[in-house]
DNA sequence: CTTGGGTCCTGTGCGC
DNA sequence: TGCGCACAGGACCCAA
């Protein structure tokens, strides 16, 4: 599920019930997600403070007091959620029991001094989570090979054409792959080729140079626009209040197949194919 | 080294 | 209404 944008959509909301809080209660509900959690994780956790909660491409980290980074990520279809219970109770208003129970695909608990109950739910269970000392984060071999993030000033052309230099594989494949830029997925690899007007089939070290300029700074567009809307909520995204995001609503291609290219002037319709066993959506009319 | 394909897991929506 | 298949915001792992 989520890219970049519902990332950073979800730190958003844990923010005010993690920064600065203390892990009252931590319960894991199962052995394992992608792979088990790490050995005692869960008592390991309970009672740190939460000194900052930041995001590394599709990655939350919540760095503790006694050195060590809680890292989370979602794979494709982990939510967070704050309860519900929280929020009414701030509210003043009855508390329903269903609200306090556990669905099927609630597999973490972390309660804070905020106070706050925060459920991690994955049905698919390709998230993961670990606990990581500080000092060898960037050596992990989940960050060690990681690409620059794309909101950052470390992400430019120069850097973009050098990290494309050689590539075999097209564009497409070339901007998921996080060694080359860090947090993008298919939704919005489809929504910054479309907008820079460049073919999803396009080698990556094909592209002409003054395509790269436009394409860097539509990428920096297109999250930065999503993360305003609270990020894209198609199937499993929402933002920790249970609100959807709303940037679905902006798509120009992805998920957009048969329907008019939004391009100005441009005839033609959004198709589908697939590349490297993703869908890609675009417009074989104006994207070249 | 790079590249492509299969795989993990569950749920949903579609055509028949 | 049921069944089977395709597909879903990701990213390992392994073979070529």
């Amino acid at each position: 599920m989520p890219e970049l944008p519902e990332v950073e959509t979800v730190r958003q909301g844990l923010l005010p019930v993690l920064e600065g809080r203390r892990l009252l209660k931590v319960e894991t509900r199962r052995a394992d997600l992608r792979r088990p959690f790490p050995p005692d994780f869960a008592r390991r956790l309970t009672g740190r403070k939460v000194l900052r909660l930041y995001r590394r491409a599709k990655y939350l980290l919540a760095e503790l007091d006694g050195g060590e980074t809680l890292v989370i990520h979602l794979g494709m279809s982990g939510r967070m959620s704050v309860g519900v219970e929280d929020q009414k109770r701030a509210l003043g208003a009855y508390i329903h029991a269903a609200d306090l129970g556990f669905g099927k695909h609630d597999h973490v608990l972390f309660e804070s001094d905020a106070p706050a109950r925060i459920v991690f739910t994955d049905h698919r269970r390709f998230g993961l989570m670990d606990l990581i000392e500080n000092d060898s984060l960037e050596q992990h071999p989940l960050f060690r090979a990681m690409g620059p993030e794309p909101l950052s000033n470390h992400f430019n052309s120069a850097i973009l054409k050098a990290a494309l230099k050689g590539k075999k594989t097209p564009i497409k494949s070339a901007l998921l792959d996080q060694r080359v830029v860090a947090g993008l997925g298919n939704i919005y690899v489809c929504e910054a080729l479309h907008m820079a007007q460049i073919s999803p089939k396009r080698l990556a070290d094909k592209i002409q140079p003054a395509k790269l300029e436009p394409l860097v700074q539509h990428i920096k567009a297109v999250l930065i626009t999503a993360i305003e809307a609270g990020g894209s909520s198609l199937r499993d995204h929402a933002r920790t209040d249970g609100t959807m995001g709303y940037f679905q609503h902006n798509f120009r291609a992805y998920d957009r197949t048969g329907q008019p290219c939004p391009t100005p002037g441009c005839k033609g319709m959004i198709k589908r194919i697939t590349q490297a066993g993703r869908s890609t959506f675009y417009c074989a009319t104006c994207q070249k």
